[in-house]
DNA sequence: CAGTATCCCAACGGATACTG
DNA sequence: CAGTATCCGTTGGGATACTG
């Protein structure tokens, strides 16, 4: 029988699938990536599982409600997973899975791109706003 | 007097500013780049200029206010220049900047993953909403 | 502590119609 | 062709209150 290997197959996924194309799944699962509390919670998971609580506490901001739902999204995709501990009170951990591993090098690109290119989008502004 | 270089203000660009932070400048930035069309526009652009009716076509299924509206932002941001070639009809034609190109590989890397990996998130999609 | 359930407002985003 | 303006439904997302 014929063998495809794993990297065979993802070189195949490449060609079917075309995010430019309106209606492929693609398409969806980009807007589920480009998403703000994504681009801080994987980031925020690879140093290793954190708590609910504890991610609350490093994603300044964030509401429980939104953080939850995007916790959820990511279980559901295969990114994060999620460990109840029982005792009292409750323990829930959360961990990137191996996709999500595979996931953080993009987000925190994204991340890493803003904070290092603050100023000049900054100055871009400042230009873009003073002309007539 | 001291000098520094454009390597060493970047360095301490990413110390100074930090999405995790609520009320971070980037914080705003990065929900701007987390942007499904931000995603297709910025590797739309990137084999060249393209005209507006031309990135319409290529994004398929785009509205003419999304993508006047990202191109404008983008514009904005220092990562697009809009060139208007008078005429009848007029001819606007729009490109990476510089800056828009440091974005690229960005983007298409979030891009690229979401078809690389379609497959395994439909997966995991299945196993968790196959679960009691 | 972790999570669900409402309520409610603002922003997103498509459809349509109209200018230069 | 490129763009603006308007309408209007849908979604995002915060605040609050309540369970295990």
């Amino acid at each position: 029988m014929a063998t495809t290997s794993a990297a065979q197959r993802r070189e195949q996924a490449k060609r079917d699938y075309d995010a430019f194309l309106e209606g492929c799944p693609t398409r969806e699962l980009l807007s589920r990536l480009t998403d703000k509390w994504v681009a801080l919670v994987i980031p925020a998971l690879a140093g290793g599982p954190l708590r609910h609580g504890e991610l609350a506490r490093r994603i300044a901001g964030v509401s429980q409600k939104m953080l939850t739902q995007t916790l959820r999204t990511l279980e559901r995709d295969g990114l994060v997973t999620r460990t109840v501990t029982l005792s009292v009170p409750v323990c829930v951990d959360y961990a990137l899975t191996p996709l999500g591993h595979e996931l953080f090098p993009v987000m925190v690109a994204i991340k890493n791109w803003a904070e290092t290119h603050m100023d000049r989008v900054f100055e871009a502004r400042t230009q873009f706003d003073a002309r007539p």
